[in-house]
DNA sequence: TATCCACTGGAATATGTGGTCG
DNA sequence: CGACCACATATTCCAGTGGATA
């Protein structure tokens, strides 16, 4: 018997859908590869380069650009003796302080052998270690900072790199920054020190609108998929559905690849409009389900709080905080666990609204009322407490009553 | 128009964990 | 081991907030 067969039926290539996936030409941003290209022909030159910065949505090619050129560039290097490009690339998505992104930067010069952990050393001992390593490499040295803005307040490690060879840190080698960053406010965050260096040069994506989406999908169908596997609507549905959202290619991209696997999985020989509309509410389930599984046990007793509140009361539905406040009061006693103080349980529900798994809604009932948050729960009860059921605490709670509680209601 | 409610949200400070180094 | 280090989470404190109401 055979377990595991290959499918033929949808996919040519799927990998050409993924996010790491480099396309050998790119598509609709003529504009921003001719102006990033003149600022980085310095580099070639063998002068300083500059530092860069780059801002736009997710999923507008940022990225993708910059990984294309970069690879261009270290290339297209090769054939002057006298320069050596060396390019780095960096995602600070869980890098929340320059110290983390100096001792990153180490350990990726360093041999995997020889890595270094991410404390107990003094911040200036990881930057000399990080000078050593620079200085060694030597030659242009361009450092790609993607998603900036997640490094919070402490900038130090973006002056600290551009001025390392005038501050005579190292002597062999330039360094170069890229600056990546998808809030277009963080750039007037920044320590002026830093915006006058990092931000020397600049770059701005603009989101994809429908049209453009579309021919990006396009041309990337032609290469992911088998000829006629896909019916005329399912693209520009795609698109339409990125660009009403975010503009974005990513998106886009995902959700045509989960159309396919959709239809792969159930046998189906085309891939439908239908597929493609399954396939985005699929998606958003599991970016919430991926959200909530990365919470604190605080977090999920949070949430588990508002499913109690709604399901043991469901006319008086957005609560207050203070009512939630004591049923999540009853969970942690219940669960032998110290309940947090008020205002860490606020930050608490405030984090689950960002993530968009409770509706919080500012109120203001004047004297006598006062200002308020009132908090709803955002996502179906029953995936809620599924998630919360493949978690740590099952088995301390009885979530099972909840939901049969929850089901009787009508809630489920 | 001044008041007052029920929080909100910033900031300073504390606690606990996981790490280096001599 | 003890002195130090960075950091995530909490706690404590408190100055706002802003519109319905007296």
């Amino acid at each position: 018997m055979t377990l595991f067969e290959r499918s033929e039926a949808i996919f040519l290539d799927e990998n050409v859908l993924h996010d790491d996936y480099q396309p050998e030409s790119l598509e609709e941003r003529e504009d921003e590869l001719k102006q990033y290209t003149a600022y980085l022909q310095p580099v070639i030159n063998g002068s300083q380069p500059r530092n860069i910065f780059l801002y736009g949505k997710t999923g507008v090619g940022k990225t993708a650009v910059t990984k294309y050129l970069l690879h261009h560039l270290e290339a297209d290097a090769k054939q002057y003796d006298d320069l050596t490009v060396t390019t780095v690339y960096l995602n600070c998505e869980d890098l929340t302080s320059s110290y983390r992104v100096a001792v990153e930067l180490v350990n990726t010069f360093r041999d995997p052998a020889d890595q270094i952990s991410r404390t107990g050393y003094p911040l200036n001992a990881v930057y000399e270690k990080l000078w050593n390593e620079l200085d060694q490499i030597g030659g242009m040295i361009l450092i790609v900072l993607d998603e900036v803005d997640y490094i919070g307040d402490d900038d130090s490690i973006l002056y600290q790199l551009p001025r390392a060879r005038s501050n005579e840190k190292i002597e062999h080698a330039r360094i170069g920054i890229i600056g990546i960053s998808n809030d277009f406010k963080y750039r007037e965050k920044l320590d002026p020190r830093v915006e006058d260096t990092l931000c020397e040069r600049e770059l701005h994506f603009p989101p994809y609108d429908a049209p453009e989406l579309q021919n990006i999908l396009e041309k990337r169908a032609a290469l992911a998929f088998k000829t006629d596997v896909l019916e005329d609507d399912v693209v520009p549905l795609c698109a339409a559905f990125a660009a009403q959202d975010k503009g974005s290619a990513r998106q886009g991209l995902d959700l045509l690849l989960e159309a396919g696997d959709l239809a792969r999985r159930r046998n189906d020989p085309v891939v439908t409009e239908a597929h493609v509309r399954e396939a985005k509410q699929l998606l958003e389930k599991q970016r919430i389900e991926e959200s909530m599984k990365e919470l604190t046990s605080h977090g999920h007793l949070t949430l588990l709080a508002v499913v109690t509140a709604t399901v043991g009361d469901p006319t008086q539905v957005p609560f207050q905080k203070q009512h939630l406040y004591d049923q999540y009061r009853d969970l942690a006693t219940a669960t032998n666990r110290d309940p947090l103080g008020g205002r860490a349980f606020h930050n608490h529900l405030a984090e689950l609204s960002m993530l968009g798994i409770l509706d919080r809604t500012k109120r203001n009932e004047g004297r006598g009322g006062g200002i308020y948050y009132e908090y709803e729960i955002d996502v179906p009860i029953d995936a809620a407490l599924s998630t919360l059921g493949n978690l740590h605490m099952s088995g301390e709670l009885d979530l099972e009553s909840l939901r049969e509680k929850a089901t009787n209601l009508g809630l489920i």
